[in-house]
RNA sequence: GGGCGCAUAGCUCAGUAGGUAGAGCAACUGGCUUUUAACCAGUAGGUCCCAGGUUCGAUCCCUGGUGCGCUCACCA
């Protein structure tokens, strides 16, 4: 047992033990989901049908307050909160053991459901089952888990002690399952693509390394499915999409997190135009299903997120803000200085200007709009604007400030595709892949259709129509520096001696 | 990794201008059959994050560390 474990309650198990009742008890029960008995309980002016029947329900008791002879407790399950009232009167054998039970008990009851003199829907018992007695009590009951550390360490607390918790990942999974559906009902195939990978591609970031013994190599962690994807669309599925988890050993803030799963899709006969078009399509909907308005609140502003999205050409942007064009070297250069940016002689150009982008630009993106047309130098898998070589068939969705989505006109020729390949590695970058990934050069030899392609961040997109400030707040463990034994902040003393 | 901030009872927080601490909730005992953070009376509960230093004396001051939050850099 830990620290956690109480006393009181140990001997409590002690005691129902002895008594030949089991605290653990192997078989679950048949029950209504809280929601379904709340709602046929109707209101006060108007009864719903299971007033008077009697009901099962199961789950955890938050607290007690016992009246001596009538205790009442609020129980909770994923789908909601009604109140138990158990009476002497009713539960004449079992009375006794009402001593045995402590907040944070799951519980099954059985009863006639119906309403106190003020009011309150309750069941009143007549049958209570202890199905799991808790040996650590739960947090306080008015404020519950505030501390944001407990909190994501101990997630299996704060969904049940905070009301408005598990609100949130229900809504992120149904995010996901809707998306799903979105781009099923679209003809496209869900697949599975590696995690492990053997070459680090698909976007630049820096990876997790690891390796595999029988095989005696190296592997990667995969920061991106967009390959694996890609060479699908050789294979003929022609339109296909993962939820896919990438890994990335780069830093922790609001908005990033090492592991974090992007929605990536890849349409044949399709260009960056189309994905567009779904992607705006996708977020309204998403919007209207999860938050009922095409408009939302996050952070306090509002949104419109009603298709069709803005567009806005990234050196349109670039020039209102500078002043000057995107391709004057030596004003992005001063400029850059003048704001302070690394900007030495030899830093690359091309990363330069990206980053003068985003300190003069993205801030003013509060969107949502679509960014197009980014310089090809900073697109290795994209195709070239046919009307504009300087620029690709490139867009990046940001709303509130955030980049959403990734897409584009998938390059798809590979005398080209080989070429890109090779400058990224003549760069030495340690951000881009240091060796060039012949077996995807060669499956576009074989021939690739045009295909557009994007990525969605969905931990993005859940903060966003979640209103969350946080990504740690949409994932259910984010990492975390770890903490040897048991994970609670009291440990923490055990580890600050070993160092 | 840099900067700023936080760490006190199981939880949420006070507090000590250096003299080893207190409330509410939770727990325990007793009372109460309609509460909604129930209420009333009583009891118990603390290495004041860790390690050094200064001091007669450190939870408080100093240094170092650990964890977390915010922020900057990197990144989606």
């Amino acid at each position: 047992m830990t620290e956690l474990a109480h006393p009181d309650r140990l001997a409590k198990i002690a005691a129902l033990r002895s008594e030949g009742k089991d605290p653990y008890p192997a078989r679950g029960v048949d029950c209504e989901p809280l929601e379904r008995l709340i709602a046929g309980g109707g209101s006060v002016e108007e009864p719903g049908p299971l007033i008077g029947e009697r009901v099962t329900a199961a789950g955890r008791i938050l607290g007690l307050r016992d009246f001596g002879k009538l205790i009442f407790a609020p129980l909770v399950d994923r789908s909601g909160r009604l109140q138990v009232g158990m009476q002497k009167d009713r539960l004449g054998d079992w009375w006794p053991d009402r001593k045995r039970l402590d907040g944070g008990d799951i519980l099954a009851v059985t009863g006639e459901l119906g309403r106190t003199q003020k009011g309150e829907l309750t069941i009143w018992a007549e049958e209570v089952q202890l199905l799991s007695k808790a040996l650590a009590p739960p947090p306080e009951k008015w404020h519950g888990l505030v501390d944001i550390e407990q909190r994501r360490r101990r997630r299996y607390v704060d969904l049940w002690s905070s009301e408005s918790v598990s609100e949130v990942f229900i809504k992120r999974s149904r995010l996901i399952s809707i998306a799903r559906r979105f781009l099923e009902e679209r003809g496209f195939l869900e697949v599975e693509t590696p995690t492990l990978h053997p070459i680090v591609g698909g976007a630049a970031a820096r990876p997790f390394t690891t390796h595999h013994n029988a095989l005696g190599v190296d592997l990667y962690l995969r920061i991106a499915p967009e390959l694996y994807l890609k060479r699908l669309i050789v294979g003929g599925l022609e339109r296909v999409f993962e939820v896919a988890r990438n890994f990335r050993n780069e830093g922790i803030d609001a908005t990033h997190n090492p592991e974090f799963t992007m929605l990536e899709l890849y349409q044949a006969q399709a260009d960056f135009r189309h994905m567009m078009e779904l992607s705006e399509t996708l977020v309204e909907e998403l919007a209207v299903e999860l938050t009922g308005s095409k408009t939302i609140t996050y952070r306090g502003r509002q949104f419109d997120l009603s298709a069709p999205f803005r567009r806005a050409r990234y050196d349109e942007l670039f020039r209102e803000k500078n002043g000057f064009e995107l391709d004057d070297e030596p004003a992005v250069r001063s400029k850059a200085a003048e704001l302070g940016l690394k900007a030495d002689p030899k830093t690359d150009f091309w990363k330069l200007l990206a980053e003068l982008f985003d300190v003069t630009v993205e801030e003013s993106l509060t969107g949502p709009v679509f960014v197009t047309h980014y310089p090809v130098p900073l697109c290795p898998l994209a195709k070239t604007d046919p009307q504009d070589a300087r620029f690709a068939e490139r867009f990046e969705l940001f709303i509130a400030g955030m980049e959403l989505a990734n897409a584009f006109s998938e390059l798809n020729d590979p005398q080209e595709q080989e070429r890109r390949f090779e400058e990224q590695v003549a760069s030495k970058d340690p951000e881009v892949p240091g060796e060039v990934d012949i077996d995807y050069v060669q499956a576009l030899e074989f021939g690739m259709p045009p295909t557009g392609g994007m990525g969605i961040g969905i931990d993005r997109l859940a903060m966003l129509l979640t209103d969350q400030p946080s990504i740690r707040d949409v994932l259910l463990f984010p990492t975390l520096r770890p903490q040897p034994q048991g994970g609670g902040p009291s440990s923490e003393q055990e580890h600050a001696q070993e160092k």
